[in-house]
DNA sequence: CTTGTTTCATATCACTTGCTATGAAAAGAG
DNA sequence: CTCTTTTCATAGCAAGTGATATGAAACAAG
């Protein structure tokens, strides 16, 4: 019984999240989060503990949803290359929203919040083993398929593979055209052989 | 005539900007760059005019000390895969300091302000672009010299080497081991071939 | 010395921050 | 209906923010 609340708790979620994307977590307040997700106050406090558990509860939903979005893409059948490519326009598509070309939030929150919050850096590098794990996975399929030259050292070419995903991220975030950034994963995929 | 001032600008700007390096713009207050840089507000609001003022000012110093190491170390002379390899291990040794692993100011400005900060953007893609010209003529000498494939696209290449080095400073930042670090380096430059 | 100028140290301003308290509103239970 | 419970909407709080004002201190000129 009680009043019923007015608000989807996963919603609003997600527009938290989106908001912190866009801006950060210092450059976000309260009142912007009350203001994006249309919910208020006692609502925010009373489902996550502060800010700081929003947020961090924010980092888990992009885990969920677009990390979870790209890690589905490369697990699709088909040829590595045709696959690799594929995953990485997913990628760009997923960076730009209506907030403009926001990046990745793991990359943002890595840069901000890493050094100064262990909690928050932990679910930076646990994203970042989820995402290079799904490139392993498929690079060894391809290994075995005979795609993949089988000397190739795939955990080294996975943490690149992450590494490159990531620096799409700042880079356009930074204003970087999309051309630039074709260029750069092309570059990048050339180290496969 | 008047009293004379009790502080060093450029040593000022200095410790403003490693300051601004380790913490980011929004997580750094006034009072944190009075007390770091021994400089009362008069002195802060004379020398520059505000706290963005200050900040942009930190970037050209940035660029003018630590990129223009790096770019030093680019320019000695040697083989091409020493020099790199000498240059990416001045700019890890770069990007700790006794704050810690603190990355890479333009690319962590790129990350925080770069979308809201036309002035602040500006200033991190020109330094991209510094970078970016070191390594093209790097391998452009290395062309001539037949150190490098004349076949290869050395623009794209250079671009690949500058989002490399950017990466190495949210990695860092991330709290990735240098043993992480330096393999992505090495499957980077392999893409040399 | 006095006077004028510049900087230092600090108090203060209006505003924003994260967070909490308070009373009204909306439901079900009896 | 009344009573209880939960949420909503908003006011409010102490602390911190960027920025400024104020008076004392430290020099040089006359």
């Amino acid at each position: 019984m009680g009043r019923p609340k007015e608000f989807e708790p996963e919603e609003a979620l997600d527009k938290a999240m989106r908001q912190f994307w866009a801006k950060g977590y210092h450059d976000t307040s309260i009142r912007d989060l009350v203001e994006r997700t249309g919910v208020n106050y006692y609502g925010l406090y009373g489902e996550f503990e502060n800010k700081r558990g929003l947020f961090l509860a924010a980092l888990d939903r992009y885990r969920d949803t677009i990390a979870a979005e790209l890690i589905g893409e490369l697990k699709r059948p088909g040829p590595l290359t045709e696959g690799l490519r594929r995953a990485f326009d997913r990628l760009l598509e997923l960076m730009k929203t209506p907030d403009g070309r926001v990046g990745c939030l793991m990359c943002n929150t890595a840069v901000e919040l890493a050094p100064y919050d262990a909690e928050a850096a932990a679910k930076v590098r646990a994203h970042m083993k989820l995402v290079r794990d799904a490139f392993r996975s498929r690079l060894s399929e391809a290994q075995t398929d005979g795609e993949l030259d089988k000397e190739k050292d795939i955990d080294a070419l996975a943490e690149f593979l992450t590494t490159t995903a990531y620096s799409t991220g700042f880079l356009l975030r930074s204003g970087c055209s999309d051309a630039y950034l074709r260029r750069h994963i092309r570059t990048a995929l050339s180290a496969l052989g």
